[in-house]
RNA sequence: GACCCUAUCGUCUAGAGGCCUAGGACAACACCCUUUCACGGUGUGAACCGGGGUUCGAAUCCCCGUGGGGUCGCCA
């Protein structure tokens, strides 16, 4: 912390009801990017006082999308539900200080004003009964119930902030009434305790999602009672699923786990989401280094932006091609082992990378064309009719007698290959294309030669005998 | 319904009054490369929501419509 630039701190600060979503992603990722480009700090907070739909595992989730992501945070994890004595204490004090009152209006009886309200098309708001104003008499509190805590918004005026990326919004406070900032048992409420962790902890811009513009003000009001510092707010649009309607499930709403599992890399991942909604001129292929640089809240586009998943295919593509072959070997292991196919030491995964990553777009694609490495495929009967004709069959004897003691590597390989088309007078293609059918079951794969030299002399002579 | 935000190719976007006969990328299509399939390369088609202003000049500024999104909890 002694060589942070305090004069930038940002915090992602999601709450733990379910997995880290995409759009939850990404406002982590310009939070954090944020900070870093400002040398500040990043906080992770947890907003975990919704005790019902709070769970670990959801903490654990979030925890570890994070860290599939590379967003690393400087401070944290805080938990709001360790804080408890400090909202406490400034609700105290604001009581005391007359910027908060209790209410003792029922549920029952808001469900019944907010139900009029409704009726009559209104906005539904608090009455203000139970608003102590200089003058007025309140009722007598009702014996035996436990009120809640309001606070005293301000009648009159506008609040209004420059927003970092959607620019100048006011909203009158007549639009506002008093929210609760504690419930009937005591414990504190969401805009609260935002309100309270940011004041502490020293948060100059807050980063966050554009569902939250309406709780802005409020939070503003409730800053400026508090007598606490103003941060910066910068709002984000929303991302739309596929389709162009809302997030859900179905497309994009899952867990950024669930793009691990279906074959993405992270930094593919990392990259759209960055180009999401936010543009450096042309730039559409960044490194987070890069992207580090760059950002800034002035390019962030201020309309929802449609997810499309073809572009995130062309990135993990694109960064499948500049990955290190060990590392795709591994992600080849694991996602094998993951359908039960356990040996995949021989042949080495990162050599049939090699062969296969500047032709997938996925690592499930890759680890599906590795499989035929390792488990000798069963060809089509469509597929052997098509192409083991007796020529070809023939030509295939004649490689095999000459592959039995040629030196498996392409360039003699290739050479092999073509003693066998000139001896039997066939193209390439007529004897390459059913080569593949017998050795990997499908007519087509990366050169032939390579594929030889990486399946190696015993599995091709094997192979090639069971099919002959 | 009220309030807030928003509007450029199918999609992500460049664009901050003249550089725009609107640029890039994904996708589509065509061609080239090729030992098959891909990769790759080259090229083509494709947009300023509508209407009013302001201005010598508007995709860019203002207003009104319309479309889209968000929020209206003792949830966060």
């Amino acid at each position: 912390m002694t060589a942070k630039n305090h004069s930038v701190k940002t915090r992602f600060a999601p709450s733990p009801t379910g997995y880290l979503h995409i759009g939850g992603a990404r406002t982590a990722l310009f939070a954090w990017a944020y900070a870093r480009r400002h040398g500040g700090t990043f906080v992770l907070r947890i907003e975990d006082t919704d005790v019902a739909r709070s769970t670990p595992e959801a903490v654990q989730a979030i925890l570890d999308g994070m860290q599939w992501l590379g967003l690393a945070h400087d401070e944290g994890p805080y938990y709001q539900m360790q804080r408890m004595m400090r909202y406490k204490e400034v609700i105290g004090q604001m009581l005391a200080a007359g910027t908060a009152y209790h209410c003792y209006t029922s549920k029952e009886e808001l469900d019944a004003l907010r139900a009029e309200q409704e009726a009559k098309k209104e906005k539904p708001r608090y009455d203000g009964t139970w608003r102590p104003e200089s003058g007025k008499t309140l009722p007598t509190p009702p014996s035996g119930i436990h009120p809640v805590v309001r606070f005293k918004n301000p009648t009159a005026g506008v609040v209004a902030w420059d927003d970092q990326v959607k620019g100048r919004i006011e909203i009158a406070n007549a639009e506002l009434d008093d929210f609760i900032i504690a419930r009937a048992d005591g414990t504190p409420t969401y805009n609260f305790c935002v309100v309270v962790d940011d004041w502490d902890m020293g948060i100059t811009h807050v980063i966050r999602g554009d569902d939250h513009v309406n709780n802005t003000p409020r939070q503003i009001n409730l800053l400026e009672a508090l007598g606490a510092p103003v941060p910066r707010y910068g709002h984000l649009s929303m991302i739309l699923g596929d389709d162009g309607t809302k997030l859900s499930k179905r497309h994009g709403a899952v867990s950024v786990m669930q793009y691990d599992e279906d074959g993405y890399l992270p930094e593919a991942v990392l990259n759209y989401l960055g180009r999401l909604g936010w543009s450096h001129g042309d730039e559409e292929i960044f490194s987070m280094t890069q992207f580090v640089e760059w950002f800034d809240l002035d390019h962030i586009t201020s309309s929802a932006a449609q997810f499309n998943t073809e572009k995130l295919n062309w990135l993990n593509a694109h960064y499948i091609k500049l990955a290190d072959d060990a590392r795709l070997g591994q992600e080849i292991h694991r996602r094998l082992a993951r359908q039960g196919v356990e040996n995949t030491a021989s042949p080495d995964p990162g050599e049939i990378a090699a062969l296969y990553k500047d032709r997938v777009s996925n690592l499930n694609e890759l680890a599906d064309s590795a499989h035929a490495f390792y488990v000798a495929p069963h060809a089509s009967a469509e597929l052997k009719a098509q192409h083991l004709t007796e020529a070809a069959k023939s030509a295939l004897k004649d490689l095999r007698s000459r592959l039995a003691s040629a030196d498996f590597s392409p360039e003699v390989l290739g050479k092999t290959l073509k003693e066998t088309l000139a001896a039997t007078g066939l193209k390439m293609p007529q004897v390459a294309i059913p080569l593949r059918v017998v050795l990997l079951g499908q007519p087509q794969s990366p050169a032939i030669d390579r594929v030889l030299a990486v399946l190696g002399r015993t599995e091709v002579l094997r192979r090639l005998d069971q099919a002959l």
